[in-house]
DNA sequence: TTCCCTCTGTTCGCTAGCGCACAGAGCGCA
DNA sequence: TGCGCTCTGTGCGCTAGCGAACAGAGGGAA
């Protein structure tokens, strides 16, 4: 469960964006509190109510924060990539995640204990400017989703999913059955056929047996809810100031 | 629509939870940068895009964050009563908040400016420690808001949000429209004299003309969804470490 | 007291999405 | 090559909630 260190240092130039928009000198202090793991599909990094150790840094994985409804499974309320970090309450000083986080598509991450973080945020070389920006976003995609979901269509919502998915991988095709799109979104795997299956034939996306593919960016973003856009802006906020 | 300032000095102890659970040195350090302030039901304190000059520690006051949907008009998002603040963009480096704050429940608040808190906030004098503690409380919130909407029936997140008022503004009994309450939760202002009716003939209201009522606290609890709870827990959080 | 305006109750037809179930299709593996 | 498992497509009856509309009831103001 708990994800397997790779041996191998970390690269000076990083590939997580967070860590690479810090000063060099910052970066440099930090890079020994680093250490670079692999996650693989399916692996939980946090669990609801268990004490948690280490902030991720995304290099190239991609992970869903999860709310658990009772019965309901879980559903999801943010998405993390190379963009950003998971673990925002032990930077908030807060000892464990309430939400469940989830490795959606495997990569590597840098991590770093939650105390190294505590005494590197007190230096003040412009981590927590970063941090904060992340907290930012991570704050503003999920009211964005609360509303999202109470407003708009399945058709829309996976959509807009699926965009967010792309951002973050960096692709246009990636790995993921209906079924777990279906937990991801709270709704029945059908649902997910049914507005899948118009995409599909609508020529914006391809779809089989678990791997999907964006065809046609434009139709996708018309088929998708604003709040695409919206979530989308957030990223993009000045990564210094 | 701005807040009118009044004369008045800052009580020497806040009424604001926030503020009062801050070191009496740092609270006293605070004071001069505190202003009083009325706000009155409808008062709009931040319209997205908007700068924003002040951040808002309601005293007895009731604010609604609110996320507006295209042609949909706007949904909520978060509440905030005395036991937080509002402003958290802006504390966070953010010119500008992407929600709306609305005035649900009229009252009196402390201000202060974005630049004076940045300078409070260098000083280290707890006051970190508690917006920490607020912005993790509304970014679960929005989180577990977001589960909900797509989760739950409107019967159940209609008392969710009653008792949430309840426990916001510290009482039983308040005044709003049916056909507001419809706006908040983002249904039909029929749907809501629907669930509304229902949880009268049950005995846990009273609701008449603007005037609600909660008669059976347990009651209503029960009618609620468990994301009630969770929500209420994260205001349980210590208030010092 | 009377009028008016706001707020609530209720109806109608309709859609999105649910829960359940089963058939078929493709891929991996023996 | 054939088997089996996973993934996708589809159908059926049902519920929650929508959009629109209208009737009535209660309070406040003149």
């Amino acid at each position: 469960m708990s994800p397997r260190a790779i041996p191998r240092k970390p690269k000076s130039h990083p590939a997580n964006q967070l860590l690479a928009a810090l000063p060099s000198k910052t970066y440099r202090r930090l890079q020994s509190g680093l250490e670079r793991v692999q996650l693989n599909f399916g692996d939980v990094l946090y669990q609801p109510g268990d004490p948690t150790e280490h902030v991720y840094f995304p290099n190239d994985s991609m992970l869903s924060l999860l709310v658990a409804v009772e019965g309901n499974g879980a559903l999801e309320v943010g998405m993390v990539g190379k963009e950003g970090m998971v673990g925002i309450p032990l930077a908030l000083g807060r000892p464990n995640s309430p939400v469940r986080v989830l490795v959606q598509g495997g990569g590597s991450a840098m991590r770093m204990t939650g105390a190294r973080l505590a005494s590197e945020l007190k230096k003040n070389g412009g981590l927590k400017w970063q941090l904060d920006r992340c907290i930012y976003t991570s704050m503003m995609t999920a009211m964005q989703i609360a509303a999202c979901n109470q407003s708009h269509v399945l058709a829309q919502r996976l959509a807009r999913w699926l965009l967010m998915v792309r951002d973050r991988v960096g692709r246009s095709e990636f790995r993921l059955t209906q079924e777990f799109l279906a937990r991801m979104l709270g709704v029945r795997r059908a649902g997910v056929t049914d507005a899948a299956g118009n995409l599909q034939r609508r020529g914006l996306i391809s779809y089989s047996r678990g791997r999907i593919k964006i065809l046609n960016l434009e139709g996708v973003r018309a088929a998708s809810c604003a709040c695409y856009e919206v979530i989308r802006k957030l990223e993009s906020v000045p990564a210094s100031r």
